[in-house]
DNA sequence: CAATGTGAACGGGTTCACAGCC
DNA sequence: GGCTGTGAACCCGTTCACATTG
């Protein structure tokens, strides 16, 4: 019974996967989904997820579930996946052209409209079908556009001047592959996906099972240490 | 104290920034990090840094602050970092020949050593210098080239049967970019990264500022997550 | 004196368990 | 009977504040 309230962050996460696990339910097939199976679609547990649904309103049927339409309209309602929110791609590298051509994101409401780059030789050509522009261009795609979310994939060291050409642009959404810290303004929404980082922490946990067979974990079984050849 | 016990799963997440932002220190250097910089150079507060060093051991000096080569070979050493773990990445499309690329990648320890397609134009050439096997060699790379990590950027329809492959060669890391929810053995650690559900998060501040946005009451910024539309 | 190291307070998120309703 | 909706308990991580130490 809750029209109007606050929805933790760690809700508005799952939204996303409570909708991508109701993709299995044909639209207009009037099937209802239990608390447990959408679980198990979502890849969390059924408390989590009546919790969750109970923060966007009273949308199930007790003794019965949910009706999967229904649901995925109501979800969508709150996420505004109705809206398309036109991307663009800042630095074409190795990354940059794949997220461009990233299929699930114009499915999921993010076309990517244009591309940003600083080689003479990629400026005003298309790559895979997407127009690619000067950094000096970027206020005017914008605008161009209707341009709501920045992707930055440039080198670490282009990406807080990247940041900073987005934000004079008016973008307010932006998200990072780069792997530094980068300063915004306070009413910029930034999300920074470090993909070496992921796998860091898939390290420390291999790193530490394969030490099982000594007695503990502390320090001191551990393999000689290579010190000095760190990384970069 | 000194004596490593459990460290927090939020601790070891943030355990890679620490030493991404001790990267500004050159090797060698002698130079002293305080909690307040180490905070900024890795976008977190100083409070967090003290209490995750505090886990690790006590590896500061009052008064002082840190010796950045010291914390850097600590930090590497509880991460595993010395290691290099081999990664054979599974889907040669857009993503998965970006990411097998991706420099980042290898500067951390973990270099692609193997890529796995099914296109039979790709099977036995090299693309950018990685070879490209046919799924069923997948149990020889691995274990040829110690593969320790398996990366999933295959198609949503055919990344279980993959983490299954990996699963049967051995493989006990995966990093999974497909949309859909994989089962693996408890024993087997998995990463999920789905960007476009990143994408979503963000879409969902957009769509809220932009409702609320222009009927700005007193000063107050405030980030409120409102459901509904208000009335009707 | 300056900055670490850490108990203790705090707060958000998860899980439990059961009342409520179909 | 079955499944939702939700207060309450619980757990974990964050923040505070200060005693401690070079």
């Amino acid at each position: 019974m809750n029209s109007i309230g606050r929805i933790p962050d760690a809700t508005v996460a799952r939204l996303p996967l409570y909708l991508r696990g109701l993709d299995v339910f044909p639209v207009g097939g009037a099937a209802t989904v239990s608390s447990e199976e959408l679980a198990a679609l979502a890849g969390v547990n059924a408390a989590k997820v009546r919790k969750d649904l109970s923060y966007l309103g009273t949308y199930g049927t007790r003794g019965v579930g949910y009706d999967a339409d229904f649901l995925r309209f109501e979800i969508s309602r709150a996420l505004g996946v109705a809206n398309t929110w036109p991307i663009v791609v800042c630095g074409m590298g190795n990354l940059g052209r794949a997220l461009a051509n990233h299929s699930g994101f114009a499915e999921r409401g993010f076309p990517v409209v244009a591309a940003i780059d600083t080689d003479p030789d990629k400026i005003g050509v298309e790559i895979d079908g997407i127009a690619v522009y000067g950094p000096s261009a970027l206020a005017s795609v914008v605008a161009k556009h209707d341009v709501a979310v920045g992707i930055i994939a440039t080198p670490p060291e282009a990406a807080q001047g990247t940041a900073d050409r987005l934000v004079d642009a008016g973008i307010t959404s932006i998200m990072s592959f780069a792997p530094i810290v980068l300063t915004v303004p306070d009413d910029v929404d930034l999300r920074a996906v470090d993909l070496a980082t992921e796998l860091q922490i898939l390290g420390f946990h291999l790193h530490r099972s394969r030490l099982v067979g000594g007695a503990d974990v502390s320090g001191d079984r551990e393999r000689d240490l290579l010190v000095g050849e760190g990384p970069v």
